[in-house]
DNA sequence: GTCTATACTAAGATAGAC
DNA sequence: GTCTATCTTAGTATAGAC
């Protein structure tokens, strides 16, 4: 029964859906154990019905990518990060990179799932390892001046400040309690005063 | 050319190589994308002969995540670590995951990477949440007590906690030259301190 | 303990009809 | 835009010889 649906409108939808559909599978299954199969069961077509609206798996995952490293890199160009003393930067990065990952959360989280297998996600991972640097610029910039303590070693405080946004995306669901805000807020609670109480 | 290696010592020797081997290509291109192909190349031998030191794909998968588990669930029963009062439990619980990632490094990254595909991979995921449980009544603990700053979620706050220590896995390199202890005192720096420098 | 040969299955992708 | 049928490749695993 293809029964095509109530998407008679513009052209592209049923792109879009076969690879939103597609980034929801290789969330939930990861990339490798997704099946061409699954996604059109899921979907209600069959499989050879995929390969009208894109070229192939590669590329269902390249556009997700993209689509993600397109967001990220988007917050190196906001002109109001880069007009701030130091240590602002370094929270108004946090607080973007929060954001972004908040708003494109399925994307971000393949981005961030990524082992590098083929060159296109060797690819995707180099550009994701230059934002990285950039950010990791900022907060070395920051200790530089003083403004964040001087007795950590910078690169392990950039990885472990990194490790504890990007987790958001194996947990944070959006619709929650929790608003991004206040998200953004407990982030940089604990990055910049910790958890002990104020004495 | 088989050629057995200089291991003709004590049996199951072979065995531990061909989970050693295992562990490292899982991690470096993923469970699924390994094949068994792949292993035998690295292993010098033919695909079939695997089967001969161990049952299966996923059995390598299964002995690998259960000694991650083990190591973490044992965590749990360390007395030095009940015996304190709430918030140094936390301190002491952080120290322990920290130590138990670093020395399990390879089987507690494939653990923190499981998808949950099959059920066995869901049987280690729920002892993972398990665990996660327990640190997580820990840190609840010690903030009902007062002795962690009360204005920031609980649940958010351990979240966040867990994803700056596991972390650790995507980027920490022993032999580097930051050791064991260094980096476990930078984690409990940020959690319990924060950035900012001293007033 | 390892090999070669092979069975079996599932995958990604294409051809061509409707 | 979707289908059925099919091609091709690669994967896990087994059988049986050495």
């Amino acid at each position: 029964m293809p029964m095509s649906r109530a998407r008679r409108g513009r052209p592209g939808h049923a792109q879009e859906d076969v690879i939103e559909a597609a980034v929801e599978l290789f969330n939930r299954h990861g990339y490798d154990a997704t099946s061409m199969g699954m996604l059109a069961e899921r979907l209600g077509i069959s499989k050879s019905a995929i390969y009208h609206h894109v070229p192939g798996k590669e590329q269902l995952l390249g556009i997700a990518l993209d689509r993600a490293l397109h967001e990220l890199e988007s917050i190196l160009d906001r002109p109001e990060i880069l007009a701030r003393p130091e240590d602002e930067r370094v929270e108004l990065a946090l607080r973007a990179m929060v954001g972004v990952l908040v708003d494109d959360l399925p994307h971000v989280t393949l981005l961030l799932r990524l082992r590098g297998n083929t060159p296109m996600e060797r690819r995707a991972l180099e550009r994701r390892r230059a934002f990285d640097r950039r950010i990791a610029e900022l907060i070395k910039a920051a200790a530089a001046e003083g403004r964040l303590r001087d007795d950590l070693d910078p690169g392990a405080v950039t990885r472990l400040l990194f490790g504890m946004v990007n987790s958001i995306t194996e947990w944070y669901r959006p619709h929650g309690t929790m608003d991004k805000r206040q998200l953004a807020d407990t982030v940089i609670a604990i990055a910049l005063q910790g958890l002990r109480p104020r004495a």
